[in-house]
DNA sequence: CTAGCACGGTTCATTCAATGAACTAAAGTG
DNA sequence: CACTTTAGTTCATTGAATGAACCGTGCTAG
């Protein structure tokens, strides 16, 4: 691969984590997972990524237990690709970067922001709700668009995303 | 390059935090770095990473703003590479993803565990020290060998991390 | 003063993955 | 029956990763 395979002389939890989400497109396709997109052709539409690497990687996500294939609807088959609990639990470190970025890169600040749904606190150090004192998984967790986004794209998972809208659920 | 460029359309923080450390190995620079590794010939020992790869990502992380080149001694003329203080801040997402592959990926459980150095809690959850109740910041964290260390790797760098070990302290 | 060595790279041929366009296949729709 | 939608696969091309060899500077030992 080109990114991934061969950290196994690491004796590291890092080394094995990025073997399997460490390639090219991959966080990209989890955080859309995150975002509620669920089918091939929704992460094909925002991402840019090309089909046969987007195949690769979910299958590869499937195979890891990241993500869970399911039929979402018989005549016509339809698949449908869902964060497992050990999937979900990427939230933790997807946001931590994802906020880096918002500090470090994003010169009009961060494209969007997260907030602990029940209670609208905006999550700005890691997924720790300052206000309730808990841990916000991302099922708890609601994205808005922040300061930095450009509304550049035209996609259907972009424009559902110029709105609040709740984490996992599905974009429409 | 392999990973990194081209995610320019994505609108999103965490697509600018992987254009600048989603390349392979560039994580792994990273965590080398904040174990206290400064040097061109450890960073490659310790990972066993092509001369030119090396030497492309410490160029393009100095560029980056996440490493500092600089001089440590004349004659004869030696550089160190240095984590800035943006540099330093990937230390949550890093731990975090460290933590994940710790709890889903190692069979034997994490290879390195890491303490609130001035009060030895162990940092189970991202990096707030749940006794002291605060955030703790790499240079007041500890790396201890966990038990799924197998110490195969005879290297320097390695050998230095079978100890107890201040963060950011220069390996020997 | 010269041979060797440590360090920090660069160069280059080969391998392997990413890219993007074209094609396939199954099923439903008008 | 033609056409569309969805979810892929195939394939030629590009580009990066790999690993071995080489280079240059400045110490160090004989």
């Amino acid at each position: 691969m080109a990114l991934g395979k061969n950290y196994e002389g690491q004796d590291c939890s890092l080394a094995k984590a990025l073997e399997v989400v460490g390639e090219r497109w991959t966080l990209l396709v989890i955080r859309d997972a995150m975002y509620g997109v669920r089918r091939y052709g929704d992460f094909l539409a925002h991402l840019d990524i090309p089909r046969a690497v987007l195949s690769q990687r979910l299958t590869a996500l499937v195979a890891a237990g990241i993500l869970d294939k399911r039929r979402y609807q018989e005549s016509p088959p339809r698949e449908e690709y869902v964060l497992t609990p050990m999937g979900r639990e990427l939230w933790v470190p997807l946001l931590a970067l994802a906020q880096w970025g918002g500090r470090h890169l994003a010169e009009a600040g961060p494209c969007r922001l997260f907030f602990h749904q029940t209670c609208g606190t905006l999550l700005d150090q890691v997924s720790f709700c300052s206000h309730c004192g808990v841990r916000v998984p991302v099922e708890d967790a609601e994205v808005r668009p922040g300061p930095g986004l450009k509304g550049v794209r035209g996609d259907q998972v972009s424009r559902a995303l110029e709105e609040p809208h709740q984490m996992l659920d599905l974009i429409p």
